[in-house]
DNA sequence: GTCTATATCGAGATAGAC
DNA sequence: GTCTATCTCGATATAGAC
């Protein structure tokens, strides 16, 4: 039986590895898809042998599994959260700073989400139809809520989730083409502030809420 | 020498048979992405052996290239001129439908722009550094007419173009989730209007143009 | 727990018959 | 112009040495 510290020790390592391993392989599969991403070239990202990566994850298809995983949780800590006590206005606000802030984080995230969805979410079916779905209804329902009490205009509660979860994770879907077009290398952090003004003005405009 | 009947045959075979290895492709390229689609399974897909597909397009990229020009015309024409005669709200108003419409219709077109934007680029890198960073300037220096002239509210023109593009492809990439979200099995004719109608309601109102 | 060597399989692409 | 047979290569995944 091993001591604690041999314990700790090879604990650390396993994590440590793995969590190397998740990393070079969400930029694999962003960069090649799924097919395109090689055991080998995950291997290589995380400088580790190829024998190691199938040692920890069994096979390229369980890797698979745990990236998706870790992006939904990221998806999840991501959403902010809308609460009926703080009212349509900073709910909103709330949310889209929230969204806004997790893309230009872990925009590697949003992207796997966003080619997992586009190829027809043959690994999240289950995730939509069940957590999600209910997450919608339930806040379309406050929103409408917010509707009926006159507290905000009479906008589709479902497309305006719709609407701040497309603006919002463009920024990290599409940042190729943004940084192409707006001809820079990378974001900087003021581009973050400037997206969260611009979007939560236009938003809050278009429900009635400046 | 053929006789003119021979090669319009020919000529309509030929056209025939690559316009159907191409709508395989798009979809096959689409479900799997570039290196999961297989020419096999876009012959099978096109009811064509897979030989003919190599001797039409000679090889796999060739085939991709292929969807990419015909996904950047797709883009061209669905983008929906913004006039300077046509003042700020019916710009936008004519932007969002003709960008909506082309979502509904052209979803697989918009799936394959996405990936390919999302993986990096790699084929479309000139076209954005050239056209359309050419494109979004020009209207964007057009839009900061309008707000200079007082014509409508001053928003940063480039964002409420990103905001434009994301909210309407959206319906298109995202038409997996959006679906089970809404515990549907397709999109119906009404769902086009009413989004139209929602997206131009809010993004006119965010401008100051309801 | 780490790494090398290798078996196996599937995909791209070509040669050449029809 | 169409299709069959086949060559070749590269990727997954395993066996087994260290």
């Amino acid at each position: 039986m091993k001591n604690n510290k041999e314990i700790k020790k090879t604990g650390n390592i396993r994590a440590l590895s793995q969590h190397k391993i998740l990393i070079a392989a969400s930029t694999e599969f962003v960069l090649q898809g799924y097919k395109g991403a090689t055991v080998q070239s995950i291997a290589d990202r995380a400088s580790l042998p190829k024998a190691n990566i199938l040692y920890y994850f069994k096979n390229k298809e369980n890797i698979y599994h745990a990236v998706l995983e870790h992006t939904l949780q990221m998806w999840d800590e991501g959403i902010g959260d809308i609460n009926p006590e703080d009212g349509p206005k900073a709910a909103i606000e709330k949310f889209i700073e929230a969204k806004v802030r997790m893309s230009f984080k872990h925009p590697e995230s949003s992207k796997i989400y966003a080619m997992e969805i586009i190829q027809g979410a043959q690994h999240l079916k289950d995730f939509a139809r069940t957590y999600q779905r209910k997450w919608v209804r339930e806040k379309a329902q406050l929103f409408q809520q917010w509707i009926d009490n006159g507290e905000m205009r009479d906008v589709n509660p479902i497309h305006l989730i719709f609407l701040i979860w497309s603006a919002t994770q463009h920024y990290a879907d599409f940042e190729t083409q943004i940084l192409t077009i707006m001809n820079r290398a990378d974001y900087e952090d003021e581009d973050v502030e400037d997206v969260i003004a611009f979007l939560t003005d236009m938003i809050l405009r278009g429900c009635g809420l400046h």
